[in-house]
DNA sequence: CTGAAAGCGCTTACAG
DNA sequence: CTGAAAGCGCTTACAG
C-alpha cells in the first residue's frame, strides 16, 4: 500500500503542488491563496490522512527536525533521566531525539557521530569521552550546533553545560571533616573523564584546604565496565584493610555497589560512619539509613541545552559557545 | 561548509555517479567494476571523509534504517534498560532507534505513530495504550512491521512479546498463601493497560483457587501520574485501616513509594509481613531487609523483538504474526 | 491568485 | 566494463 503523496493531493483538489505544499506550510496568507481553495485543499488532506514525507523534506530543506543525543548508557539512570527531560523540551518545539549509546568507547562514539551527520541531524547534544575532540571539531567546523553536557572536554571552544562537579565534591567532603571525620575514602572510576577527574580533585582539595595529608590507599578506582562483584570485592578490601570514617561514592552506581559491600561486611553507616553519593538514586532516600547523596539540578540542565540549542539553530551564522556550569546540591538525609 | 556528495566524488574520481553508488553500495563485482577503479574511487572517498547522505538515500529506496520505539517513559528503568539492550542488539545490525515516550496520552501516541510514519521508519516497536488500535491496525494495513511488547492489545491482530504477567503474579501470590498469609492486599495503578490488568487477574485467580475470598478493600489502584507523596498517603491509609499481612506491588515505582510508606508508618518487613514487588529495581536488594521480586526477563525480550523485526522486514510478503510470552521470574530474597 | 520547473543526493533499470 | 537519465517527494525562486 503506497502512501499518499503531494502529488495526490494535488490532483484530488485539482490544483497545483505549489499550492498544496503552501498550504501545508502555512504561507497560504502570505501567497494569498484563495479561501476557497485552502478549505477544499485541507478538507482532502484530513479525509486522506495525508502526511507530508519528511524525508523528502528534509533532503530539500537540509534540515530534518531531529537531534542526535549521544550519551554514556541510556540505562544509567542519571542519563535516562536527563534524556526524558530533552526529550520533552524538545519534542514540544519540534524536535525529536535519535539516541545512542556509546559505552565509553571511543570507536563507538565516532561511528554514532557519523552516522548522526550522514542522517543530517539539526544539532548534537554530546556526553562525550576523551578521544573524539577531532570529530566535535569537525562538526563545529561544519557549523552544526554542538551541545556537549555532564563531562567537558576542555580543549575544545564548544558549548558546555554541566553541574559544579568540583564544588559538589568538595562540598561533600567538607561536610564529613565539618562531622569531625579524618579517614575519608573516595570510591571513583578509572574513566579519564573531566567530570570524574573534577571530583576527585574536589575531593584531594577540600583535604588539603583542612590540613589532611591526601593518602593514595584512601582511593579506589575501579574499572569502567567491571562487573559488580568486582567492585563489590574491591570496596570490601578497602574497608577490610583501612580504617575509614566517611566515604564519598562517585557516582550512583559505585555506590549502589558500594552498600552493597557495606552491607555484607556488615559495615553500619551511623555517627562513626558516615556516606555521601554523588548523584541521587531512588534507592538511596529508601536506604536504612537514608543515605546522603549531591542532586544533579537535571531539569536545569535539560533546559538550558535545549535553549542552547534553539539559539544555536536561530542564529545562522557562527554559533556563539556558552558555557554553562550548574551548582549542584549536597542532599544531606537523616 | 557544505558537505561533499557523490558527484563531488565522481569528480574527482573522473568516474560516472552510478559508478562510485555501486561501489559504496559493495556492488563492485557484481557490476564488474575494475578493480582499478575500485581502488581509485574508495581512495578518494577515505581521503575526503564522503559520508553517503542517508536521507537522499532513504527517499529514494524507501527505507531509513531507523526503528521507531514508543513507550510509556524512558526514564522508567524498565524501559530505559530495555531501551538499552534494544539500541544495542539493533545497531549491530545496522539498525538505528527513534524513541519517544507516550507518558500514557492517547493523543501523544497517536502523534508520535504519525511522526515515525511521515519520517518512513521500517519497523514499530510500541508499548501500546488502549486508544491506539486504528492507527495501529493502519500500520499494520500499510504492510509496516509492528512489535507490541510489554502490553498487549487483544483486538489486534499483531506480534507481541512480554512476560507472563499472569502466571508470575499468580506465583507471587501462591507464594504468599504457601507461607500462611491470609490478608493479601494489592497495590497497582488505574491505567488499563493489560499488563496491569493480568497482574490484577493473577492476583485474584490465585486467592479465588485457594479459598480465600477476594476483598475489594484490600486493593488500592493508585492514578497514573499522580505524585508520589499522594501514592504514599494511599498506602499508609491502606495499612493503617486494614490487617495485612502481605503485599504485591504491581509496578517497580508503586513499590518505591510504598516502601517509603511503610518506612514512614514503622511498619517492619519479617516474617509477618512479606512483600513481593512486580519488576525489580536496585533499590530492592539493597533494602533492609531485601525484597523480593519479579523479575522479567529483560535480553530475552529484546532480543526476541528483533528477531521477530528481523524476520518481518526479511519477508516481504505478509508479515507473520508471532505472539511470544515469556515467563517470568520470581526471585525470593533474604 | 496560481503553476511549471529546477533541484536536494541518492539508486537502479536500461543501454551500449 | 561504464554512464546517462529517470525518479523518490518535497520546497521555492520565478513567471505570469
Amino acid at each position: 500500500m503506497k502512501s499518499l503523496s503531494i502529488k495526490d493531493i494535488a490532483v484530488k483538489a485539482n490544483v497545483s503542488i505549489t499550492t498544496v505544499s503552501f498550504i501545508i506550510n502555512g504561507k497560504a496568507k502570505e501567497k494569498s491563496i484563495s479561501e476557497a481553495v485552502i478549505e477544499k485543499v485541507e478538507k482532502i488532506i484530513a479525509e486522506s490522512g495525508y502526511k507530508p514525507n519528511q524525508i523528502a523534506r528534509s533532503l530539500r530543506t537540509g534540515n530534518s527536525n531531529i537531534i542526535g543525543l549521544i550519551i554514556e548508557d541510556i540505562s544509567n539512570s542519571f542519563f535516562s533521566r536527563i534524556a526524558r527531560l530533552i526529550e520533552d523540551k524538545a519534542y514540544k518545539r519540534g524536535y525529536k531525539i535519535i539516541y545512542s549509546s556509546t559505552e565509553n568507547s571511543v570507536d563507538k562514539a565516532k561511528e554514532l557521530i557519523n552516522m548522526f551527520k550522514s542522517r543530517k541531524v539539526d544539532a548534537y547534544i554530546i556526553s562525550p569521552i576523551k578521544g573524539i575532540e577531532e570529530d566535535i571539531q569537525m562538526l563545529l567546523d561544519d557549523g552544526n550546533p554542538v551541545i556537549l553536557f555532564d563531562r567537558n572536554l576542555p580543549d575544545l571552544n564548544v558549548s558546555y553545560v554541566g553541574a559544579d562537579h568540583f564544588n559538589a565534591s568538595y562540598q561533600s567532603i567538607q561536610n564529613f571533616i565539618d562531622q569531625g571525620k579524618k579517614n575519608i575514602a573516595l570510591v571513583t572510576t578509572d574513566i579519564n573523564v573531566e567530570q570524574i577527574i573534577e571530583r576527585f580533585e574536589g575531593y584531594r582539595k577540600a583535604l588539603e584546604d583542612n590540613g589532611i595529608t591526601y593518602n593514595d590507599e584512601l582511593v579506589v578506582k575501579v574499572h569502567f565496565n567491571q562487573d559488580e562483584q568486582t567492585t563489590i570485592n574491591q570496596v570490601k578490601d578497602l574497608f577490610n584493610s583501612k580504617n575509614i570514617d566517611a566515604v564519598l561514592f562517585a557516582t550512583n552506581y559505585l555506590a549502589i555497589g558500594g552498600l552493597k559491600a557495606l552491607k555484607q561486611i556488615n559495615k553500619k553507616i551511623d555517627d562513626d560512619f558516615a556516606v555521601i553519593a554523588y548523584d541521587d538514586h531512588e534507592a538511596f532516600e529508601l536506604h536504612t539509613p537514608s543515605i546522603s547523596a549531591v542532586q544533579q539540578p537535571l531539569e536545569e540542565i535539560a533546559e538550558t541545552i535545549i535553549k542552547l540549542i534553539l539559539s544555536q539553530l536561530a542564529s545562522k551564522s557562527k554559533s556563539p559557545v556558552d558555557q554553562v556550569i550548574i551548582p549542584a546540591r549536597l542532599v544531606i538525609r537523616d
